[in-house]
DNA sequence: AGATATGGACCGACCGTTCGTTCGGGCGAA
DNA sequence: TTCGCCCGAACGAACGGTCGGTCCATATCT
C-alpha cells in the first residue's frame, strides 16, 4: 500500500498545528507583544524547535494572512457571486464572507488586526483594499441598476457593510448556539435594519 | 496684572501636545511595536526629556484611554439619553457616539484596539463591555416596547450596531467633504438598512 | 540694579532585560 | 547511517527606563 496518512504523534504536530496555535496566541495578546518563547510555550516546544518548522515570527505571520486571504477572494470568485442582479450578487457575497469569517476566523481576525509595519502587513492591507474596492463597485451597480434605495451614498455604504461583517470577529466564537443563521441574519441586517421599525 | 495664558513656545509643547502625538504614532504602528524612542523623535525631543513629561510608556496609554472612556460615557449622561422612548434614545446615543467617536478621534481608536495585556488594558476594556451592555439593553427594551420588529435578537442587534459605529474609526479622517452628516447617516442604516430596499 | 538661588525643560550616556535568531549536537525510527 | 525532530546555550540588537548634569527664565535677596 502506499504512504499512510501522516499523523502528528505529538501533541505539538506538524506546521498546520503549529501555525493555528501561534495564531490563537498573536490574537490574544496581539502580534507584536506575543514572544516566540510565548509561542513555543503554548506548542509545547522549544523556542529552536519552533525554527525547524518556520523560518521566523514573520513567516508564520504571512502563513496565516495568506489563508485568510485565500478565504476571502475565493467568495469573489464563486458562481453566484458573478451572475444576476448587483444587488443579488451582494446578497450572496455578503452571506458567504460572514461564512468565511466564520469558518477561517482566528486568520481573519488576524487579518483585520494588521498594521502596515512590515512587507508582509503591507501585502495584506492592500489585498484588504482590494476586496473592499470590489463590494464597492457593486453597491455602485446596485444603485444605478435601482435595486437599492437611491438616497446611499455607494461609498459610506460599502464601508458600513465592511464595518459590520468584520466586526463579527470581535464577539463570535465557534459552537456557540444562537449562530447558525447568522449569514442570514447579517444580510436581512444590511437590506432592512440592525434595529429595523416596526 | 496677573499671570497671563502659559503657552508653549516649543513646538513640542506640553504634556497635551506631547500625548496627542504620542497617539498618533500608537495608531499608525500599533501600541507594542512603537518604541519610547519612536514617540520622542516624533515630538522633537529626546527619550529622556519624555519621561520629564510621563512616567514611562503605559501612563501615556493609560491617558489617552481615560479620555475616550470619559467621552464616551458622556454619551450616556445626556438628557436626551435618558429620556423617552427606547428607540428614540437609541437614536440620540448612537448619533452622539458617532460624534464623539469623530472629535475623539485618535484616543477612541485607541481604546477599540486594546487587548488586555496590561492592568491598564484591562480596565479599558471592562469599561466598553459596560458601555456595550447599556447600549443592549436599550435595544431590548425598544424591542420589549414594540419599537423595533420583533424578529431581531436583541444582543446581535446590538453587537452589530456596536460593530458597524466602531468601524467608522477605521476609515473616517477629519476634513474631510462629505461627513458632516455621518452621525444622522449612520442612524439611518441603523434603522432603515445600510443597503436599503428600494 | 545687580547678584544669587530656584526649578522646569531638556539632554547624552548608560543599565538590566528581553527580544528574534543561530548554532552544535542528542535521540529515536527507518 | 541517515533523517526528521528536538533541545540548551548563547548571540547581537533593541527595548523601557534611570542617572547626573546643563541651560535659562524667573523669583528672591542684598
Amino acid at each position: 500500500m502506499s504512504s499512510p496518512v501522516k499523523r502528528a504523534r505529538r501533541p505539538s504536530g506538524g506546521r498546520d498545528a503549529l501555525l493555528e496555535t501561534a495564531v490563537g496566541e498573536f490574537i490574544s495578546r496581539g502580534y507584536d507583544a506575543t514572544s516566540m518563547e510565548d509561542l513555543s510555550r503554548a506548542a509545547g516546544i522549544t523556542k529552536s524547535s519552533f525554527y525547524h518548522h518556520f523560518a521566523g515570527k514573520e513567516a508564520l505571520l504571512r502563513a496565516a494572512l495568506e489563508r485568510a486571504v485565500h478565504g476571502l477572494f475565493g467568495v469573489l470568485d464563486l458562481p453566484e457571486a458573478r451572475t444576476g442582479g448587483p444587488a443579488d450578487r451582494l446578497r450572496v457575497i455578503l452571506a458567504e464572507q460572514v461564512r468565511v469569517l466564520m469558518t477561517e476566523l482566528p486568520y481573519v481576525t488576524l487579518l483585520l488586526r494588521v498594521r502596515g509595519n512590515t512587507e508582509t502587513e503591507r501585502w495584506a492591507l492592500e489585498r484588504r483594499r482590494a476586496f473592499d474596492a470590489a463590494v464597492r463597485a457593486l453597491v455602485s451597480e446596485a444603485v444605478v441598476a435601482g435595486e437599492v434605495r437611491s438616497d446611499v451614498d455607494p461609498a459610506l455604504a460599502a464601508r458600513l457593510l465592511s464595518g459590520t461583517v468584520n466586526s463579527i470577529v470581535e464577539w463570535y466564537r465557534p459552537g456557540r448556539p444562537g449562530t447558525a443563521t447568522l449569514p442570514e441574519d447579517v444580510v436581512r441586517a444590511a437590506f432592512s435594519g440592525i434595529v429595523p421599525a416596526p
